[in-house]
DNA sequence: CGATATTTTGATCGGTCTCAATTTGAGTGG
DNA sequence: CCACTCAAATTGAGACCGATCAAAATATCG
């Protein structure tokens, strides 16, 4: 974990507070507590229930984030994508609230709460733009409670491949490799039955599977749509900043 | 809809932004743009893909908030509680994401986007607080999701239920009127299932249901909560700030 | 009291889970 | 390069939970 003064160009978090902190110097003194660090795919950031004083920001990579009952049954919460907070929750508890896992190399910024809050007391404007992020999150955590309330396994697999597409509409390749576990835990769903479902996809040629297994192809993205229920919103695990 | 100038120790829109504003005079202006209404059961505060530009702060009842699929499914959100804000997340949006519906008499006041904005920009205590209030309807969403993704019908009943109960260890009455579909939408759950969950409760003596139908009352919160499967976290319906 | 909405309860169906066996792929060391 | 091992994915058979369809019972309200 190395200190991050010298990349502005590089720390997406430097990069996003100076953008919004007019009097930049504002920012100096606290250089020296923003960190960045990397992880390997499968390596945790925090568990839940971990003590919590840092906030992150992702610069590149996904990571998987997940909330257990007691007795281990898992449930995925979202995937946190480039530009995201990632244990912002944390912010006024003592704990995180949920297990942060990477799936891909991951780049991330981060910094102590207390200091966040700090440069949020003197600048009202990042204080803005961070409500801005929250309430995207608060309507893809919405999307997520309609689409695991009201879809079919089928429905439910279609809108998280599509939600996992990035935005250019001719891109097929979908860019993380998830598990039939990982998908599963998102969904709502065993890994038997995403199986099941994906099986079937494949056989009517509307996803391509690779032997690999996890690697991902949109075929036709037209018939995929028509299999989500309508549930056109993007399911809230995609959509960058 | 008429002003709330004159009304500072009841409305509590007016009461949290002054509690926030140390430069008090900075908030008089605005007090034209804050209006006080109140909702009889059943009206429509505004419907999903209205034009948004108020945000709401209830200050007394229950608002159920709820999203619908093109087909026609509907999937209950959360229930608004006094203290908490309604139509935030329209705050960088065009329309309203979700219905919102009375369904206790209920007292709200709104303002525009634009004047919450400019007091934000103001007042960066305000807007820290806000950032608090969305951490915590963010961590409500994230055990709504557990709920739906992980839970069968009886562990989602007993959930709701106790969530519904105010802070009071004591209390045992549930103080709104939820029909058997309002529960069912917010649980992914069909309006028979939570009545047969609700009479075997009812039948072992857990809970009791008055000749009316809609109010109830937790007989024996122990079994009740040993139901839940363990979701410990009051199920992010209720939690006052 | 009659009309309507809501709830309860029953019978059946179907989708998803569960359990199990098999297949496939990745990594390792001979 | 080929066995071997281990993890992940696929596929099948059967069970079960909740949905669906239908009917009866109970409230609410004019």
């Amino acid at each position: 974990m190395k200190s991050c003064a010298g990349c502005h160009e590089k720390c997406l978090l430097c990069e996003t507070l100076l953008c919004s902190c007019h009097p930049t110097h504002q920012l100096r003194p606290l250089q020296g507590s923003i960190h960045k660090k990397t992880y390997k795919p499968k390596e945790i950031l925090f568990h839940e229930g971990d003590p919590a004083n840092r906030l992150f920001l992702l610069s590149s990579g996904y990571v998987k984030l997940s909330t257990a009952l007691p007795d281990g049954r898992n449930q995925g919460l979202r995937l946190g994508m480039a530009r995201q907070f990632i244990g912002f929750e944390g912010l006024n508890e003592t704990c995180y609230s949920y297990t942060a896992e990477a799936v891909t190399p991951v780049e991330v910024c981060s910094l102590p709460y207390k200091d966040m809050l700090r440069i949020m007391e003197q600048n009202a404007h990042l204080a803005i733009a961070v409500v801005d992020a929250l309430n995207r999150e608060l309507q893809r955590s919405n999307a997520v409670i309609r689409n695991l309330g009201l879809l079919n396994s089928t429905e439910r697999v279609a809108s998280l491949l599509l939600s996992l597409l990035p935005p250019p509409v001719h891109c097929q390749d979908i860019p993380l490799p998830l598990t039939r576990t990982d998908m599963a835990e998102m969904l709502g769903l065993t890994l038997e039955t995403v199986s099941r479902v994906l099986s079937r996809m494949s056989r009517e040629d509307i996803i391509h599977l690779p032997p690999n297994g996890r690697q991902m192809r949109i075929i036709d993205r037209a018939r995929l749509a028509a299999l989500t229920g309508g549930a056109t919103a993007p399911l809230a695990y995609a959509v960058g900043a």
